[in-house]
DNA sequence: ATCAGTATTGATACATGGTGTCAATACTAT
DNA sequence: ATAGTATTGACACCATGTATCAATACTGAT
């Protein structure tokens, strides 16, 4: 199968910070549980536009710096799409890829990876040392086919 | 075979500007000329510099929509790197991936895409209409590979 | 519980990369 | 040669992201 629904809790990721060496800070539980209510794409504007103002509002640069933490930590995917704009895509931490839809922005995210064949073909031809691969698919998904038509 | 060194010449791709409805500028003329000095990825901003001075100055914006366009005539393929920084590698029409050097920006264009048996499976399992693929493999070249030991 | 050391925060200024406007100019088809 | 329109480029502007740095808040050790 390929869609995945598993995502880590709130905790989970608190805990896998820890053991990243990351301290636990109230800006980064606030960016955790706003992170968390996403279920499609996000960018870092617009979740700066939903914690910047308020009594507890949480800084630009602490919004942009937490989402580089998480992705480091894999529980966030930073998906560059082509036209530049890149969002966030949360997730359990692993090797995955996704099925976006270009309309309503709805993802699959799927671990099957097509790549490991090509690679060593890619490998054996060209004498480079491959390191990583980007992948992702676009299209439109059932619901947004259907009010098309 | 994977690598593929074709590439238009300036007047093939200045009769492919015409034949899409492109008027033939002396401006576009300089900056195709320069993409084809380029055989490795380049940036926007590169360009303007090679061209932006001088008495013949190409202005900024007119480097940012030339590059579009030849894009959209697909000589030019626009990359994002993972980083979100865009780069541009000139080549010959057609579906094509890259291998890049992440040292020294050494490209190795291949046309075999292995996303279509993927891509029959991911349609029938999630009903997505599929469009479109992104898909980039990074590594380093033998070359790098001996200077770095 | 307190403390020292250090990671983190956030205000600010700055940098980068790219876009919208619009009058002047240059193509191209006729 | 001319008319019509695509293109140019100066300019201002925007959007996204980053460097700095003093103030603050964690954390592990005591
Ligand atoms: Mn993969
Ligand atoms: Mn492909
Ligand atoms: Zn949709
Ligand atoms: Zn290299």
């Amino acid at each position: 199968m390929h869609s995945q629904e598993t995502h880590l809790t709130e905790i989970e990721i608190e805990d896998r910070l820890k053991q990243h060496g990351y301290r636990l800070t109230a800006p980064r539980s606030v960016i955790v549980e706003a992170v968390l209510r996403h279920n499609r794409p996000f960018t870092a504007e617009q979740l700066v536009a939903e914690l910047g103002d308020g009594p507890d509002a949480i800084g630009r640069a602490t919004v942009y710096r937490t989402l580089e933490v998480l992705a480091s930590v894999d529980v966030l995917t930073r998906i560059v799409s082509p036209d530049g704009h890149p969002s966030y895509i949360s997730g359990a931490p692993g090797h995955r890829h996704h099925l976006l839809c270009e309309e309503c922005g709805t993802t699959v995210t799927f671990t099957a990876c097509p790549m490991n064949d090509l690679i060593d073909t890619l490998a054996t031809d060209t004498h480079f040392l491959i390191k990583d691969h980007t992948l992702e698919v676009f299209g439109i998904c059932p619901s947004c086919q259907e009010s098309r038509s």
